[in-house]
DNA sequence: TATGATTGTAATCGAACGATGACATATATA
DNA sequence: TATATATGTCATCGTTCGATTACAATCATA
């Protein structure tokens, strides 16, 4: 899953609390944090310290990768040339039996 | 590139950034920050605030991504019940011929 | 080697954090 | 339906943030 904002960090860090069958205050304690600290973040807060947030992600076993090795932007590969005629004639003959 | 602290995630900055040929002014410029922010986020300050490390991640191109399919840790698969007294008697029957 | 560019450090200030505690609201369970 | 549990909101306080400014140190270039 693609993380672009803090409302994307926010929902995953809830889905997987609640898929461990966890309750805020109980993440809260592992974290170090409050409950009110899980609350916010959970909520999408943006100014949230990043410290704690890592510490969350690793108290919930979720991966957190950057790819480092993105390299520009690349146009997709063309498509194949598609020969419209060929395509035509095969279905023309097809009807002349 | 997996991220486990502040300190992988501003040396994932700092790369990229030098990749892209950018000083830590334009870069901070471009995300809406200080340039101190950026020297401190950098080094790994943790309690920099999350909404600016995402947006200089996106600013850089650096795509971040959470494994959203981690299933919960399971137990392995119980081990068969072990019959101790059958293992007992059978040594014992062994040992009288 | 001198100079320019870049990064790092320090001080100051107003804003807002995170912790704590309490109460309100929503959800789950018996 | 009543009760327990979980989540959300609010107020307060000491701490620290991020922006700004200035100077120091390091690195790159001519």
């Amino acid at each position: 899953m693609l993380i672009r904002s803090p409302s994307d960090l926010g929902a995953a860090i809830r889905n997987r609390r609640r898929e461990l069958g966890l309750d805020q205050a109980a993440l809260a304690k592992s974290i170090g944090a409050s409950r009110q600290w899980v609350i916010g973040v959970e909520r999408g807060r943006a100014r949230a310290e990043l410290g704690l947030v890592l510490r969350a992600l690793d108290i919930l076993d979720i991966p957190l990768s950057v790819d480092a090795g993105t390299k520009p932007k690349t146009k997709p590969a063309a498509l194949p040339d598609v020969d419209i005629d060929a395509i035509v004639d095969a279905a023309r003959n097809k009807r002349r039996p």
